[in-house]
DNA sequence: TTTAATAATGACATATATGTCATTATATTT
DNA sequence: AAATATAATGACATATATGTCATTATTAAA
């Protein structure tokens, strides 16, 4: 079963947050993978559906809330 | 490994909240599975770590934001 | 271009989210 | 209380998120 369009977008909006997120911290992948112990290479390639408490861990990290993650979803 | 003590609380939080939209809505659990085909009994009573990807079925079945259910969190 | 840094991909193991169903418990209704 | 409706729990199978590491690709720096 290919996953639905309509989560498909909901992952891609969530990898470019993140990436986004990293790029203004000027934070690489390696940085958040010693700093969180989360390898977010896969999320931020779409490859996953990420569980809600590993993206509350991110948006943590990222020093914002899991609100304000969502402000354009 | 028992989960860590904030996670536990997302966790609680988002089954609360869940509950609330569903008593608002006057759905019973059964009434929640027939529409979406998802089991929320495990979510409403803190057993699973929902992903993203449900976690915005349901908020999409209860006819809000995932923006609008992190509201308070 | 060569080197170094960073990211993407693949493979594998493990943990766990979800699907499904049956059973038990609780709550509601009569 | 008895009957009915709803929810919680347990068991099991399957799918997949995550942890981990190695390899390849891409990008940035020299």
């Amino acid at each position: 079963m290919g996953g639905r369009l309509r989560n498909e977008e909901l992952l891609q909006k969530i990898s470019t947050q993140l990436k986004h997120l990293r790029d203004i911290k000027g934070l690489s992948q390696e940085d958040v993978y010693n700093d969180t112990g989360i390898h977010i290479s896969r999320i931020e390639t779409s490859k996953v559906n990420i569980t809600v408490s590993t993206l509350e861990s991110l948006c943590s990290y990222f020093g914002i809330s899991i609100y304000t993650f969502f402000k354009d979803f």
